[in-house]
RNA sequence: GGGGAGAUACCAAAGCGGCCAACUGGGGCAGACUGUAAAUCUGUUGUCGUAAGACUUCGCAGGUUCGAAUCCUGCUCUCCCCA
């Protein structure tokens, strides 16, 4: 295999990166791995204790696969030891630590949908648990002489939580520890994070430079915006695209991004070709409305094909824009000559997840049955031998109710 | 080891014996509007019940009282100050 040229992996390399550190470190381990034909070591750790992926991750891991493209080595670790001991960041719930068998539970989801993303024939996988989980306690000692509180307390978080009078357990000091450890252990020549992830990273740069070895680069992606267009992508702000989220979801939820984000997601969650960046960001200017479709196309495209692509857009434009019941309504069957009522209909049709929340619907006017607003909350339905009704629960809930 | 403060609904935060299913802000949901599931404005926000009402909820377990998120006892957890 031969590599690029330097200057053109470089290139791809760059892109949407927030920082590389030190980056004329990063070129000179380019030119010598193409003068010696010898692939890079990239090396990515991932937590598995929450399996769901989502944009946000994808920014990482399409790195990684570019870094595949390039014929580099692309390690990812799963953090089995870490995740066993349970990380109690957050909140003052301790997290039940995961078995083993969760473990690999979640680590095989985790790999399953990284897969959609990352060439599986190129990737070397790894536990940090096999290294980890042979150190005995001196081990440990001896690793945290190499790290001071001081050094330790620099980092936001832990500064902040501190001055918030969060309580931080001790062994989260451990954690960028282990997480270099890693780096010490496989001899990694560049290890990929978020920007959230510099301090952890730069430690496995001293590590390995205590060790005696070429310390790594420490490549940092930002961290993606989320749907909200404020906070960072994640699954607890609600505010996250999943990567294995419906067709229908996926596109709508992209749509909803404020429209100043319409380039980054392009440039980090996509991909179209770097080439291309130039020419699109001239079509959000003067096209933002298609723009956005075209990049929420994109996205569905990427994760469920173009077919699905194609479905997508047009629920959007039968149920958003046009306020029609779309071709893909469920079905829903009741029986015929009985008076039901519309709260029981619709708690069967799982719409609404309590008849209080079904009747505040229906006194805002939240309800509607072949596009007429029901104001009634005692409202009923009888069904009689060839009935069909077209129902409308909040903004997304379309459903077909029918006579059995 | 000593002293002090605190734990309230999805989150933050009031309430300190009945007027509390619990102020307020965020979030969520709905309506209007919109290229948009954005922004903005308005409304709404425990469960069951047609309703009257019933039930569950203020760290956990008991107790006092006609009546407790509010008082008492024990427990668990967290933070601060001093050593």
């Amino acid at each position: 295999m031969s590599f690029l040229a330097v200057d053109e992996q470089l290139e791809i390399i760059r892109r949407g990166t927030v920082e590389i550190v030190p980056e004329d470190e990063l070129i000179e381990k380019l030119k010598r791995s193409k003068k010696e034909n010898r692939p890079l070591k990239v090396k990515l750790g991932v937590d598995p204790t929450r399996p769901d992926l989502h944009l946000g991750h994808s920014v990482i891991l399409r790195k990684m696969r570019q870094f595949q493209d390039l014929g580099h080595e692309v390690i990812l670790i799963i953090g089995g030891f870490t995740a066993m001991i349970g990380d109690p960041t957050g909140q003052n719930k301790t997290r039940p630590p995961l078995s083993l068998e969760e473990v690999k539970k979640n680590a095989q989801t985790y790999i399953d949908q990284a897969k959609s993303i990352l060439d599986e024939s190129k990737l070397t996988l790894t536990n940090n648990n096999d290294w980890l989980g042979e150190m005995d306690f001196m081990d440990v000692v001896k690793l945290s002489s190499k790290l001071t509180v001081a050094r330790m307390i620099e980092r936001d978080d832990f500064s902040k939580r501190f001055e918030n009078n969060e309580p931080i357990s001790l062994h989260e000091f451990l954690y960028p520890l282990a997480q270099g450890q890693d780096s010490v252990h496989l001899k990694s020549d560049i290890e990929l994070g978020g920007t959230d992830q510099k301090f952890n990273l730069l430690v496995g740069r001293q590590l390995q430079k205590e060790d005696g070895q070429e310390p790594q680069v420490c490549l940092m992606m930002p961290l993606l915006v989320g749907t909200d267009g404020s906070a960072k992508m994640s699954k607890s702000y609600d505010n996250y695209i999943g990567i294995n989220e419906k067709p229908n979801d996926m596109y709508g939820k992209s749509l909803s991004i404020p429209d100043d984000l319409i380039y980054t997601y392009y440039e980090l969650v996509t991909d179209v070709e770097t080439a291309k960046l130039p020419a699109i960001k001239e079509k959000i200017e003067s096209d933002p409305r298609n723009a956005k479709h075209d990049l929420a196309f994109t996205i569905v495209r990427m994760y469920h094909g173009k077919d699905a692509a194609k479905a997508a857009k047009k629920h959007f434009e039968q149920t958003v824009i046009n306020k029609e019941v779309p071709d893909d309504a469920p079905e829903f069957f009741f029986e015929t000559g009985k008076e039901i009522r519309l709260l029981d209909i619709i708690a069967e049709t799982g719409f609404s997840p309590s008849n209080g929340e079904t009747k505040r619907m229906i006194k805002q006017g939240g309800i509607s049955i072949d596009d007429k607003k029901v104001t009634d909350k005692n409202h009923t339905l009888t069904f009689s031998e060839g009935d069909e009704f077209a129902i409308k629960v909040g903004k997304r809930n379309f459903g077909i109710l029918k006579a059995k």
